[in-house]
DNA sequence: ATCGACCACGGGGAAATTCCCGTTTTTACA
DNA sequence: TGTAAAAACGGGAATTTCCCCGTGGTCGAT
């Protein structure tokens, strides 16, 4: 089954790359895309065949990310709305979902991230890890660290994918990795979070909000 | 080492029996006991040796479990207060909360998990699996169901241990079993849970609050 | 220009987990 | 007073996890 895919942006360049990287995805497909919210709603009237998931940029001329959602939430309900944004400023969080997001991503995620976050969105309706990432991410980014280790994206998203009864060859299917190379990031996470076995992870991850459950 | 425990409860013979229950957890000694707050607070004045966790029933005459925490609390800070009661009334447990006690047990307990609760406290400072208990608890006696699964008390003290990264034969130790035994647990909550790894386990016990992290 | 990280990957083996096949006793309750 | 559920336990085997031993490439920093 494919999930059709609009995204928003006024940045053409971003828009077009990032429409490219969507569609190199297996199961997503872009099938619209516009320059400011007005662009892409009234491309939309003119479609046959509705986005299940529209990403939204926040920042736009003419017609911004916070007005489109709610005008998306208002005629096209079944329509997921995910705000992108470059900072993770509380306050454009917070109104883009009370404008109806059921996620909020940052421009700066790794792709791996971004294919996970679309998977998660089309199958549960939500992606939340963002909220709790960007906490991390910004502690990453100012605050340092205390008992506070820091990991690199790749093993942040390992450890999503380790908090699910998925074995390690499957979460290396679902990243596209060798299974060594999951290994790899399962011994650096134990090393780093001081446990010895896979639920001792799962616990500490969820303990210091890695990871949603 | 040994942790010192001290008692207060008006009867007697739940007093005692309670008593020589702990008497007979390793590691665990009952050093000082009363039948209600005033007797129990004069006793300890007398004392030596102080308690390190203080069992207080909630109801008793002359002096009750509020008040003695209170005393208790100002008076010995190091003393870690432990509320009993027999309901689980949430108005007495926020007072005894309030009062400066670090756990809340129902005095339906299974002595296994009164054994694990005195671990967590003497090691951790706290034992808060009791809070969510009481609301598992309500829904398995009035309510319940739905998708909702209902597991026995000693699964569900099971599931607290497989949330660690302990391995199932340290469980089997920790709760005075077989390997086995442990393993038929593990068995019926994943068929409850529709699981198929200790992770899945963890994660959905996590997911419907019935253990601590 | 070397150093430290992060990344990707491979083989082998010991230990733990998962999942079958069972038995027996106790406890609750209708 | 049957019966059903829960508890406790045993053996064997397939799979997964864990932990070593490595290789080599990229990239940013001192």
């Amino acid at each position: 089954m494919n999930v059709k895919i609009g995204i928003a942006d006024d940045q053409q360049l971003f828009l077009k790359s990032l429409g490219e990287l969507i569609d190199r995805f297996t199961e997503f497909t872009v099938v619209l895309d516009g320059l400011n919210g007005r662009d892409f709603l009234y491309k939309l009237e003119l479609q046959s065949q509705l986005p299940d998931i529209v990403l939204l940029d926040v920042n736009m001329p003419v017609m911004d990310g916070v007005a489109t959602a709610k005008v998306l939430e208002q005629k096209y309900p079944d329509i997921k709305v995910v705000a992108l944004s470059m900072k993770d400023d509380d306050t454009t969080i917070i109104s883009m979902l009370k404008a109806g997001c059921c996620a909020y991503l940052l421009k700066d995620i790794h792709p791996a991230e971004l294919e996970m976050a679309l998977k998660e969105i089309s199958e549960k309706g939500y992606y939340n890890a963002d909220a709790l990432n960007i906490r991390y991410r910004r502690m990453l980014i100012h605050g340092q660290a205390k008992d506070q280790v820091s990991l690199t994206e790749l093993e942040l998203i390992f450890l999503q994918y380790a908090c699910s009864d998925l074995t390690y060859k499957q979460i290396a299917g679902e990243m596209n990795k060798a299974p060594r190379t999951i290994d790899g990031y399962r011994e650096s996470v134990f090393q780093k979070f001081n446990v010895q076995s896979r639920v001792g992870m799962a616990m500490e991850a969820i303990r210091r909000e890695l990871v949603t459950i």
